[in-house]
DNA sequence: TCAAACAGGGATAAATTTATCCTTATTGCA
DNA sequence: TGCAATAAGGATAAATTTATCCCTGTTTGA
């Protein structure tokens, strides 16, 4: 496992936040297992883009953080559920309301995001 | 600049809200231009933990997806004011929530991100 | 008998992000 | 005169995150 060299800030709230919910996967991974997705194959499917091991680590990472239990069944083959800690589910409404301003945006979104693929932008205003 | 090599993934709102929100100060910075902390100088002293080569780099970004306007003046010394865009605006009660349930969980948050810079952790459960 | 599903880790590489250091240019102030 | 403040970028290094590939072991089903 990786170790960190650099401290973590803590700040204020945002850097607490940021702490626990900076991986690129995090969003998604909690919000699917909110939805019943509870075995790691099951979250493999709904996230195709992500490599099974990073999913690992990061379900690692926020069983770490409290957010989700990691419950091992002793069967053959073997079967690992994951579910939201009751801590994990006081992010529930956060991540809502996270998904649900970018879908009202999502045009927009999708715009700014593709668009720095390729052209440059400038929105630099000068002078007033 | 840095062309990333990966494709973006886009597949839901949490897709999304993660291409523009990612990045180590953006939750801060756009919390302290909220605030009227307008001028680079002024959020290098708001987060002095950030190197001031991250933060233009992060701000151009902002800009670039179109969350930040940046304003020149064209005077001596130099003068540039960042403010929200109107979208970047809607963004606000998003931090705004991320921001109070970390504070209501900072005791907790806290504890389990320090505790990571050393001592091992494991919350598995094993059979039910 | 062979492949697939299941969960996950080791070793390692690649990609990406963050940090360091230095440079530009101008003005005001000590 | 010489240094601080101002904004920001180039070159480069370091840190961190993400990805690839392969391997373990058991059971069910073709």
């Amino acid at each position: 496992m990786y170790i960190n060299k650099t401290p973590p800030s803590l700040n204020c709230g945002l850097d607490l936040a940021g702490e626990v919910l900076y991986g690129k996967w995090k969003f998604r991974i909690l919000w699917f297992i909110h939805q019943g997705n509870k075995r790691s194959s099951e979250l493999q499917r709904k996230m195709p883009d992500a490599n099974s091991r990073v999913l690992n680590i990061q379900l690692r990472e926020l069983e770490c953080h409290e957010l989700v239990i990691r419950t091992i069944y002793p069967v053959m083959p073997p079967k690992v559920e994951y579910t939201l800690t009751d801590f994990g589910k006081t992010l529930i409404p956060v991540l809502s309301s996270i998904g649900k301003w970018a879908e009202e945006h999502q045009n927009q979104l999708k715009e700014v995001i593709l668009r720095d693929l390729s052209g440059s932008s400038d929105n630099t205003h000068i002078d007033k």
